[in-house]
DNA sequence: TCATCAGAGTGGAACGTTCCAATTCGACCG
DNA sequence: CGGTCGAATTGGAACGTTCCACTCTGATGA
């Protein structure tokens, strides 16, 4: 009694044209008179046609599928970052496969392991801590299409913000405000983030004369928290954290040391997320746009796809100063 | 010049099987004598052989697959639950499509077309502000297995907090604290979060002979601040917020207007997203813990696909009161 | 000695597309 | 009037699995 599901030879025989005819009419192929397509596609929309990606996949080997590597999705950052990539690929008609490694390399192999099975036509991968440098030929060896996003590896294609530019931004608004004591708060990893940050702010300071000054902590709102509430008012009149979530940490710790940022302490974080804007004081930051990233990234990786044999592109976005009132620039303005 | 892929076929010449007997043997079924079964695995992994699920999926009809579709993944609340569901999913051997609908019922629609096409094996939806009750009639009608997350149909299956249960605790709560003007704050849309919201609030007043009374905005920071910031002293002392969200945004408001959370008015959310405990003060709110939604949901899910006979399972998860300082217990408790 | 049986392995037809080569049919050209 | 051409359509072989029915082999029991 369960009504079978249609296919394209059912929907030929009820437009009266060969299978082959009915498929090209279906995919709207210009070889076929306006009229035959318009008879395939009403035909098609009478019986209920439903079209089975798996078996074109089969088929054709691309699966308009992409596997994206996500480090950290409870990250609002990497959550913003994600729907930038979703949309993009939707828009190009992919769809996005999921997976959230939590920061295990191990997972991220595993799931690989799976996105390469599905079969997916290319993987966007944002490479968890600790993942092992070889990954990266090992997934030329498997000839699957992949870019990297905002953590990249030495060569191949990829899409992030540019670190070194957005720490100069934020130290070198912290100079014009007149502060000399700026230290850098967080970011003890080895990776291309973090070096990038440290980069931008350690050669602004240089360049101002001053010695940087580094207060490591890992990048959790807990830690950043502690290390700040130990601050007394003989350290540092500024900080330029790894990221708003360490500048978050940075506040409340500066609060609970009984001082208020944007009056007694100047901080910038870096990231904008959402919450940024929403905070009290609002915090000043560097806007990476991570939805705009994501598109970008979802971009490099459809070039790389289409267009195997050229140039893998880098795409590293320039990043923006965005002040609110965290850093103090609206007091001194006042005063 | 390029190496072509390996298939079962080559791997059972090189294990001297037939194509059919390594098929069995790869998927390590007992009816292979386990010494095969070596053989067999042991030509595949010299050839470097990857299964392919596309071919699988197109003659077994079933792709190992389930369709997510996330309202609004930018907000922590959900992408804490998607990181849940995938994880379950995981585990149970599928895979997951990530779609964001971004409150759109009509991207909602387009995806789970797609997804249908694609075909996956079920879907998880929380259904996008505005999405038609013939939605669900229209799921079984194209014989999609599916379940409901957060927000719910009125029947199938479903996994999602107990609202009621969650804003009745708050209440009490903020009463047992000695407050007898309490607000609630937020939640205007009609839909079954926002009714069970108000209905365990209300109630809970009612039960202590208060009238309940109600502060309409949308779910954003920016309007419920605007709510808050327009209190006076001769406004409520306490509010229960239709989220943590909300509650942020009544924070910031407050704080705008004079008075401290936790000090001047007392405030509770919902949620408890992972910001919550790092604000400033840290947020009392109702914990119902996303990532456990999400594994439920998953299970959810996967008992419908695997017997579709059984009737829905509707998994309402208890939550929890979180006692932090924004209530104002703290210090009730040191006077 | 022969039927029966279970265990182990085999052969080949599906699954629903896409792809390519082939065919049909006028129109046009010399 | 035969030949060539392009546009429109067709036929049928792939794609790499799974699934089912079948064969083969040796052991068991009457």
């Amino acid at each position: 009694m369960k009504m079978q599901r249609i296919r394209i030879k059912d929907v030929a025989r009820e437009a009266g044209v060969a299978l082959s005819t009915a498929a090209l009419a279906l995919r709207d192929d210009s070889k076929l008179r306006e009229e035959t397509r318009r008879v395939v596609r009403e035909a098609a929309a009478r019986l209920g046609y439903v079209y089975d990606r798996s078996a074109a996949m089969m088929r054709s080997g691309r699966s308009h599928t992409i596997g994206l590597l996500v480090c950290e999705i409870t990250n609002p950052f990497y959550a913003e970052l994600t729907a930038g990539v979703e949309e993009a690929l939707d828009q190009a008609g992919y769809v996005t496969m999921l997976a959230n490694t939590a920061e295990s390399a191990e997972r991220q192999r595993r799931m690989l392991e799976r996105f390469r099975e599905q079969p997916v036509d290319g993987v966007l991968i944002m490479p968890a801590t600790g993942t092992p440098a070889s990954l990266s030929e090992e997934l030329r060896a498997w000839q699957l299409p992949h870019a990297t996003v905002v953590r990249s590896f030495r060569r191949g294609a990829h899409a992030g913000p540019d670190n070194r530019a957005g720490t100069r931004l934020a130290t070198e608004h912290l100079l014009a405000l007149g502060h000399r004591r700026i230290a850098f708060l967080g970011g003890a990893a080895k990776n291309s983030v973090s070096t990038g940050r440290w980069e931008g702010y350690a050669r602004a300071m240089a360049r101002a004369g001053l010695t940087p000054e580094h207060l490591p902590c890992r990048t959790d709102i807990g830690e950043a928290s502690v290390v700040a509430e130990a601050l007394t008012a003989k350290g540092p009149t500024a900080l330029v954290c790894f990221n708003d979530s360490v500048a978050f940490g940075a506040g409340m710790g500066l609060q609970r040391g009984g001082r208020m940022p944007g009056r007694d302490v100047a901080l910038v974080g870096f990231d904008d997320v959402r919450e940024a804007a929403h905070w009290y004081p609002p915090l000043t930051t560097i806007r990476v746009a991570p939805h705009v990233i994501g598109q970008a990234a979802a971009r490099v990786l459809l070039h790389r796809i289409t267009d195997p044999a050229a140039e893998p592109l880098r795409e590293i976005l320039p990043p923006a100063l965005v002040i609110r009132e965290s850093c103090g620039a609206q007091q001194r303005r006042a005063a």
